[in-house]
DNA sequence: ATGTGATTTGTACTATCGTACAAAAGATCA
DNA sequence: TGATCTTTTGTACGATAGTACAAATCACAT
């Protein structure tokens, strides 16, 4: 009996903090951050507004806490799948490899914390809207070394491509990346039905075929202009 | 004399509703809808609390006329700028065209509201982000058409592809061009300064070049699954 | 100059926000 | 059982939110 349920774990309710941390995730993730108010949580948890305080002191606290639980997991599998990636031989099916280990944890995270990592890519995606300064002091310090650990791996694969246009193209996966999360129904509604932007599977490959033919696009040429930029006027 | 300037234009202070609406653009594109208060526009504007409630009778009032003010000249803009890339012949160039037609007004409106069309697209940026009713509304009732014209315009040029993983790579760059212009600063640190996200005429290009890319892969095949798909274990 | 309608100001009202804190309730173990 | 610690509840407080509205101010036609 070396772990004992140390009453820490024992809530009346059955853990209350992760019901908590689930309602905040979930309400934060679809309505932003400062249209949620505490008192909406802890109504969705079915918890005391006072109980929010005491697990998580602040608002802030409580968000800090929910990028605290699956930083961590999700770029320790980014981090498994991008060192598998780069052992693929094929340079074509590599790119592969590595952009699809940068998605798939997005969408559905290692541990599958309470929810899964869509909900939460889904809310980084939002903060990142909002500017909130909690979240972006978070991504500064914990993702820009993924973020850096994938673009030199895709730099390797494509030794050709400036890494100034790499940069730029990681960028759009990332914006689309969430966009899909944000707006699925909107695939769904351009689709007129025959795409459901909210299956999660059917939008990883879609971002990856997409993504690794953009990587592969020719290099922009910084010297000399485009090859020969198509006249648009809008004067008819 | 059939025009006078009929004392609605001429205010106190030169047009103090346009400079509500400028200031509040600003600050609902950076912060987010709920985060910026009434107050906040007031005072970025040098207006009085009260003078919001006069010229747009509520919040909400006044971020709709915000996206009344924008979206009939860009849309108008868009439409162009659509007509003059399907006359394009060849075939490239016309895609090219068209991608073109949907991204430049976006980042600088036609008639340049005030602040120009990178600020309005912003803001619908964070308000599809935030979920925000208003915006969904307008959205899905003015945009949705000119999406359309732009899917059937890529399709017809790219007649080989699935209509429906075009309407997956318009998504994707719906979303990596509002990400462009919500975290401009992130590309300029992941590359190490080498590049500027924050230069329109740049960013423009760099999207541009990988959504065409993008749009020519080959169509994901909906019957066999991929080719050979590249085998990642997380377990080493 | 004066009256009139359009704006701006100042202030006040109510609702809700985040947070604090004491009391109640439950769990744990001597 | 009773002491002690953790968790939940209930309530309250100050700050700030959106909005309303009367008074003050301005522009302009007469």
């Amino acid at each position: 009996m070396v772990r004992k349920p140390t009453s820490k774990e024992t809530a009346r309710k059955p853990n209350m903090r992760e019901a908590i941390l689930a309602a905040a995730e979930e309400l934060f993730a679809t309505n932003g951050f400062n249209a949620v108010s505490v008192r909406d949580i802890a109504q969705a948890a079915g918890a005391n507004p006072g109980s929010v305080t005491y697990h998580f002191k602040t608002k802030d606290g409580l968000l800090l806490e929910i990028y605290r639980r699956h930083c961590g997991p999700m770029n320790l599998r980014r981090s498994e799948l991008l060192a598998a990636a780069k052992r693929v031989r094929d340079l074509q099916d590599r790119l592969e490899a590595i952009v699809r280990a940068y998605v798939v944890p997005a969408f559905t995270s290692g541990s599958d914390l309470a929810g899964g990592g869509a909900r939460f890519t889904r809310l980084r995606a939002v903060m990142s809207a909002e500017g909130n300064e909690v979240a972006r002091k978070i991504i500064a310090q914990t993702f820009d070394d993924t973020s850096h650990a994938f673009i030199d791996a895709i730099h390797e694969s494509l030794p050709h491509i400036p890494r100034t246009d790499i940069v730029w193209r990681s960028h759009f996966l990332l914006g689309a990346l969430y966009y899909s999360l944000v707006t699925p129904d909107r695939v769904s509604r351009l689709s007129r039905g025959e795409a459901d932007g909210g299956d999660a599977a059917g939008a990883i490959e879609q971002l990856v075929q997409a993504t690794v033919a953009s990587f592969q696009a020719p290099p922009l040429d910084h010297a000399a202009p485009a090859r020969r930029r198509p006249v648009v006027s809008s004067k008819t």
